[in-house]
DNA sequence: TGAAATGTTGGGGCG
DNA sequence: ACGCCCCAACATTTC
């Protein structure tokens, strides 16, 4: 049999500055790149038209193709991790299996099964730190415990800051390495069992321009004034060294978003609880009114708030929604119609193609309050306030819902100064600080 | 990475 | 010229 190293890739979709495959390469002489369309993931999705199987696929299939010019491919299999190692273990004589972290519970637990699986045949299993610059154990505060709080992990994160972590890792020099493959297509789409969307995927050259200027256009909803390369970052078609590097040079207001990604992704490593319930034990007595039908207006955007829908509809038609924007949406569902943070949480997830669980589940207990260093409970954003700041001439607002001054714009769902004013109650009152009762 | 309520200040109208 | 009131503009506090 072949003797032969394998790397895995998962959400690191890209041949350069890539931890695991660079290890691999260095070390092997024969490296054979692995995909595998997971079905214990697939099998969950109910959509058939799914951007983000999409958007894999062919970022897939673009990776066979730069493999192919190096006389080699991928392997691409659909089934469960367990059963493509099982049968890859039965064709190769597998010297060692390279891969780069995950860090999300579902990914934590799968890896601590393939590793053992592996290792019960003898098979040493590799991984690396390749998605962020610093992870989960790497900025800790001085007794050893994780923060908490983002402004003193960020200052932290800066200060640990040094080349070594920023520096790539040049795939490029070991390319002879790779398994030498005959180039053929990879699965299909369909034969994955799903349909080709009209996946829009954003530009990274257009990145560039957009995060010199990011501190001073990233609130405008109406023009591209944010970077859009979350998808990138989540599926690992853009190296986070090369791109932090970039943002040090041009814009620190970028840089902390890039932190605030770590930062959440630390917390969840941490904190595993926050996907089920609030950082903050206490908000899970926060008394939802949790209206399906108010739920499924908001879905559709349409709750009669200008901003509100305007950000639905784009999230809904194009699986990306401006980031001021989503703050809003989330703030009105939460506060406003006093739904559970989760039911946004979970259409966000269901709709994003940047869709990334730490991210979002960070982002959705900022919005309700109910997350570490969220905004406080009674912090409630005024739909039209928002409007006038970060939509003045209602650009946005014009080109989603370009009906709004018309009589078939449904009216506002709920008055505002009503809503957040129950909004305030509901919390004090979860959160026993209703001192109507002494 | 709010907004509303409340407090303070100071210019101008006016008796 | 003076005091009084009004109220915009700004600051602070509160939710």
């Amino acid at each position: 049999m072949q003797k032969l190293a394998i790397v895995w890739f998962r959400r690191d979709l890209r041949l350069d500055d890539n931890a695991a495959l660079y290890h691999a390469l260095k070390k092997h002489k024969a490296v054979l790149p692995l995909f595998i369309f997971d079905t214990n993931i697939l099998n969950q999705l109910e959509d058939k038209y799914d951007c983000r199987v999409d958007f894999i696929h062919q970022q897939i299939s673009e990776l066979n193709n730069e493999l192919a010019e190096q006389g080699s491919g991928i392997k691409v299999y659909h089934d469960t991790p367990e059963n493509t190692f099982t049968k890859l273990t039965q064709e190769f004589d597998i010297e060692a299996v390279y891969t780069n972290h995950d860090y999300e519970p579902y990914a934590k637990e799968r890896d601590e099964r393939i590793s053992k699986l592996l290792n019960d045949k003898g098979i040493v299993f590799n991984t690396y730190k390749d998605q962020v610059i610093f992870e989960k154990d790497e900025v800790l505060k001085k007794d050893g415990t994780p923060y908490t709080v983002y402004t003193p992990y960020m200052k932290i994160w800066r200060e640990q800051l040094n080349d070594f972590f920023l520096s790539s890792y040049p795939t490029e020099k070991y390319m002879g390495n790779l398994y030498p493959m005959n180039s053929s297509p990879i699965l299909s789409l369909e034969l994955l069992g799903f349909k080709k969307t009209d996946v829009n995927i954003p530009s990274k050259k257009a990145a560039i321009d957009v995060i010199e200027n990011y501190d001073k256009t990233r609130d405008i909803p109406s023009i591209k004034g944010t970077s859009r390369l979350s998808v990138h970052l989540r599926f690992g078609t853009i190296s986070i060294r090369k791109l932090a590097r970039f943002a040090l040079q041009h814009n620190q207001k970028y840089v902390n978003e890039l932190i605030w990604r770590e930062f959440y992704m630390m917390i969840l490593w941490h904190f595993p609880h926050v996907v089920k319930s609030s950082f903050k034990p206490g908000y899970d007595a926060v008394k939802w009114r949790d209206d399906e039908e108010q739920f499924k207006r908001w879905c559709e955007g349409k709750t009669g708030y200008p901003i509100v829908d305007a950000g639905m509809r784009e999230l809904n038609s194009t699986g990306w929604m401006h980031n001021r924007v989503r703050m809003i949406v989330a703030s009105f569902l939460v506060k406003d119609l006093l739904i559970d943070w989760r039911w946004g949480e979970a259409y966000f997830a269901q709709k994003l193609l940047d869709f990334e669980l730490s991210s979002n589940n960070g982002g959705w207990q900022w919005a309700a309050g109910t997350g570490c260093d969220a905004a406080p409970y009674f912090r409630v954003f005024n739909p039209y306030l928002q409007t006038k700041k970060f939509d003045p001439d209602l650009k946005y607002i014009k080109k989603w819902v370009p009906e709004f001054e018309e009589l078939t714009y449904p009216q506002p769902i709920v008055d505002h100064a009503f809503a957040r004013d129950r909004a305030l109650k509901a919390y004090k009152i979860g959160l026993n600080k209703d001192e109507t009762k002494y």
